[in-house]
DNA sequence: ATGGTAGGTATCCTA
């Protein structure tokens, strides 16, 4: 069986209709993971979703702000959210998919404009759950399991993820603490970074590009913010994986485009 | 160096 499984950072569920359509024609994705909803469980559109083929839906959200969701064709099941930090955002779902895997599907704090845990809270709370949660994987590791952490990390850990890496070293996204944070995550699973598996890290790759940039496409000052991680005992279905740029054109976008990849079960 | 845009909400928050 494969599977094709796709994060999105869509920016408010109920805007993207027209778009989620357009993606489900383009890539089909089996598992389409979904961050920053902004919508309440009672109100979250699921005759929208289930129109686009999606039958099983887990959504896990709050009124306008972080929200994730969890959209397949295929059965999900133990379907579960997770709190961090104290603090009551709806920024982790887990979901169990067929062949045995377990899906965690994550929106990581932005953390602000100003990378100092001091002075900014919002920063801190970023370091706060990217090591409440390396803390968990390192209590939980079990590399016999199949595990998929996928979403909206909010960090650009490597050089070419970014349009220029010395003049983005402090700014918010990839500055060393925060990308030493999220290493310390990797290897508490002992995750593989499926889309650098597959596009070799020489090579810059971006999955967002701001709403202030007069042309996104001709600056291209992008960054890789979305991400698809595997755990040791699935790294081996990794069959494709691809980030569809060509998202960030349509009308009406979100400002991260669609991340996919493709495992032979 | 600064400000630029988008979305949700209810006048300003977050990204």
């Amino acid at each position: 069986m494969r599977l094709r499984v796709t994060t999105w950072n869509v920016n408010s569920i109920r805007l993207r209709e027209p778009l989620l359509a357009r993606l489900v024609e383009t890539l089909r994705p089996d598992v389409l993971c979904l961050q920053e909803t902004k919508i309440e469980d009672d109100r979250f559109p699921y005759d929208m979703v289930r129109r686009l083929g999606f039958e099983h839906v887990y959504a896990h959200g709050q009124k306008a702000y972080h929200g994730v969701a969890v959209l397949a064709r295929v059965p999900l099941s133990e379907p579960r959210s997770m709190r961090w930090c104290e603090i009551d955002h709806a920024r982790h779902a887990i979901v169990g998919l067929p062949g045995g895997i377990e899906l965690h599907n994550l929106y990581i704090p932005a953390g602000g404009d100003l990378p100092d845990p001091e002075l900014n809270p919002k920063f801190a709370h970023k370091l706060d759950m990217l090591a409440e949660l390396a803390t968990w994987h390192e209590a939980h590791r079990d590399d016999r399991r199949h595990l998929i952490l996928l979403g909206d990390l909010n960090i650009a850990p490597l050089p070419t993820d970014v349009w220029s890496h010395t003049q983005l070293l402090d700014v918010v996204s990839h500055t060393p603490v925060e990308v030493a944070a999220l290493d310390r995550l990797q290897r508490a699973g002992g995750f593989v970074d499926a889309v650098r598996t597959v596009i070799p890290a020489e090579q810059k790759l971006y999955s967002w590009w701001s709403y202030r940039a007069r042309d996104w496409a001709a600056s291209d000052r992008g960054r890789r913010l979305d991400h698809v991680w595997l755990s040791p005992a699935l790294a081996p279905a990794l069959a494709a994986a691809s980030v569809l740029r060509e998202a960030r054109g349509w009308p009406q976008p979100s400002d991260h485009v669609p991340v996919s990849v493709d495992l032979d079960l």
